[in-house]
DNA sequence: GGACTAAATTAGGGGTACCTAAAATACCAC
DNA sequence: GTGGTATTTTAGGTACCCCTAATTTAGTCC
């Protein structure tokens, strides 16, 4: 595996994240993502299918190759490693951490990252609960649901956030939640309304959660599951 | 001190280093520690002026300004702060650390620097002994001779090799040679030929250093000086 | 001081990766 | 099936940073 331009990590990690869903990726939606303009994704979506690490259906979208893919995870494995060990070693803000991995996973080089996964203990999930590729290319994606989605009564687990947003992810820590808390959803507001959950801890209040952030939010059910 | 590409940072830095006799540094020198075409170098430098980083005298050479040489120090700051982290959290190998920093160098915020000098008590000096110039851009440069100097029957220790030949590093380390130690000169074949070292070490050997590498291993004189 | 040599610069060109504007295609509604 | 709209692609251009080849300049030797 050839060594890739600091551009071509972006896209194949852009790609990675919006082909998630099974669905081809949209020229759209990856000039969004990386953000720059449809047309020069175009032309970077050419480079990529010359070099057999998407597959690119013209006017349909892109989906990546075997390789494609193993690259993609092992840019977003570097991503994680650097998060966990900028997190944990340095008690770096869980809002910056993105940024500053975002530089690293560019230049970092396998060496290094493997003696930080080390020192961490091979770790599987980065600060805001994404699950950390394993080195040789293994991802266990999780099922979960947006907070909002979590029935009235019911006991969930916050579990993951998108590292992207610093400001919002400011704004969850400042709610004291981390992945891991548990809550039980006691109200939740039509129209697409805010979310009232209630902590399990002595003297917790009602916490009031929009329902945007409740969308970002992405967590397991606990215990009782509703009749489905 | 807006943000420069990565390869400004590489000149600046290979600047510094050729300037630090005082001279003007030329374009051919800098062609070759940075390995471009001398051509390259030309086109680079008007650049360079213009942003006012370098003054540059046609057909005689360039020098730092004041802001250059301030960001010339703070790459380098930069480059040997990961080269200390690297050998001393990871025990990473001595002749290996520089490659890995000359791409870290590159992406390591300030934040991350300052964060990686701290834990490391605010080191003086990187695994060859360079000196670390400080958050504000200081440098202590040191007053050292080549070991091939150092006069017979004198005591020398070693102080600092060049980070960049990684073959060298090897070897040095093969010889048990670390910053730091001392030894005695106890012979020097005429006409640039090999030195003969004795360390202190109970059952310590002499050992024969090469001219090349005698005059690459930088030391202070110990103890009683020459006649001078 | 003129010619020769070594060094530096200019001239012209290529690859990467972006842009805006214009053209092509796909999709949906009727 | 045709028209309109949204999306994608192509066309043409810019900036960065490198190259080789040709030219210019500086310095030296007689």
């Amino acid at each position: 595996m050839a060594d890739l331009s600091r551009s071509i990590e972006d896209y194949l990690k852009a790609i990675y994240e919006l082909g998630r869903s099974g669905l081809p990726v949209q020229t759209g939606a990856l000039a969004e993502e990386i953000a720059v303009a449809p047309a020069s994704v175009s032309g970077m979506v050419r480079r990529l299918a010359e070099l057999e690490l998407i597959s690119h259906t013209p006017y349909r979208g892109v989906e990546l190759t075997g390789s494609g893919r193993r690259a993609a995870l092992q840019i977003i494995r570097r991503h994680r490693i650097l998060e966990t060990y900028l997190a944990t070693v340095f008690a770096w803000d869980w809002d910056t951490v993105h940024a500053e991995a975002e530089q690293l996973e560019h230049a970092a080089s396998e060496r290094l990252i493997e003696r930080m996964a080390e020192a961490l203990g091979h770790p599987q999930f980065d600060p805001h609960g994404a699950p950390i590729p394993s080195a040789d290319g293994h991802i266990e994606e999780q099922d979960l649901v947006p907070m909002a989605a979590v029935p009235i009564g019911t006991e969930g687990e916050f579990r993951l956030v998108s590292d992207e947003d610093a400001e919002l992810l400011r704004y969850v820590a400042s709610l004291e939640f981390t992945v891991g808390t548990r809550f039980e959803v006691i109200e939740a507001l039509p129209f697409n309304g805010p979310v009232t959950v209630q902590r399990r801890a002595q003297g917790a209040q009602p916490q009031v959660i929009g329902f945007e952030l409740a969308q970002a939010l992405l967590c397991t059910r606990v215990g009782q599951a509703v009749a489905s």
